[in-house]
DNA sequence: CTGCATCCCAAAGGATACTG
DNA sequence: CAGTATCCTTTGGGATGCAG
């Protein structure tokens, strides 16, 4: 098997972002906390149509890899909020990049929609 | 239902490109169009793990999107193409930032996969 | 309020076989 | 070589109910 992840890794860098934040919602976790500091019914709101187990999933996911910290405020009811690691913001050019070139396919593309929109 | 997508888009554009990329396989397989034009054959060696189901497809999306350009010799046995379009091209900040970031993440984490790697 | 557990469904994707 | 069709497995993720 040999899965041993030694220190030499063989893999392509931009395949590791892919694999971490390839999926439906952890970049738009990551862009709203870019935001600022969340709070979990925050987050829920500024997502919609994300759950609680899938919102839960991805921030767990996020806070192993060290992009995201949960602070706990031992209140009750119950009271957490979700920010960045200065890891965390280190995608901020990735951010940026997606934003620009979301907007250049946008105008390119949102007049034709009706036709050419497929999914 | 009104879904109707007028030229008034409500959507963001970092959320419109995860919709289009934010999949398994996209931006690995724009990653190799970089690198100049490729043939089938090219990319399913040069993407480990990827059928030509799911190939097939990606670039299909990727075609629609106009995004990548399929060009066909009338050949025997067949020839095709593929080749990033100047919209394709468009991409390239985020790539470059993706690799960046990558990078970084990769010599900060991997010496204690062992350790955090849950998945 | 937070978030876990459960159940369940839909989508993504892999393997294989086959056609032109 | 390129691509399709079929079958199947895995995964993502939504809904709900419940506990702290």
């Amino acid at each position: 098997m040999l899965q041993t992840n030694q220190c030499q890794e063989i893999k392509c860098p931009i395949q590791f972002v892919v694999d971490l934040l390839g999926n439906k919602w952890s970049i738009l976790v990551l862009r709203e906390l870019f935001g600022g500091d969340r709070r979990t019914y925050e987050l829920l709101a500024a997502l919609p149509g994300i759950s609680t187990k899938t919102l839960t999933q991805r921030l767990r996911e996020l806070e192993a890899h060290g992009l995201v910290e949960r602070r706990i405020y031992a209140e009750i009811p119950p009271h957490v909020e979700y920010s960045l690691t200065p890891k965390g913001h280190q995608i901020k050019p990735v951010m940026a990049s997606l934003k620009e070139v979301g907007t250049q396919w946008l105008n390119q593309e949102s007049c034709f929609c009706a036709l050419t929109d497929d999914r």
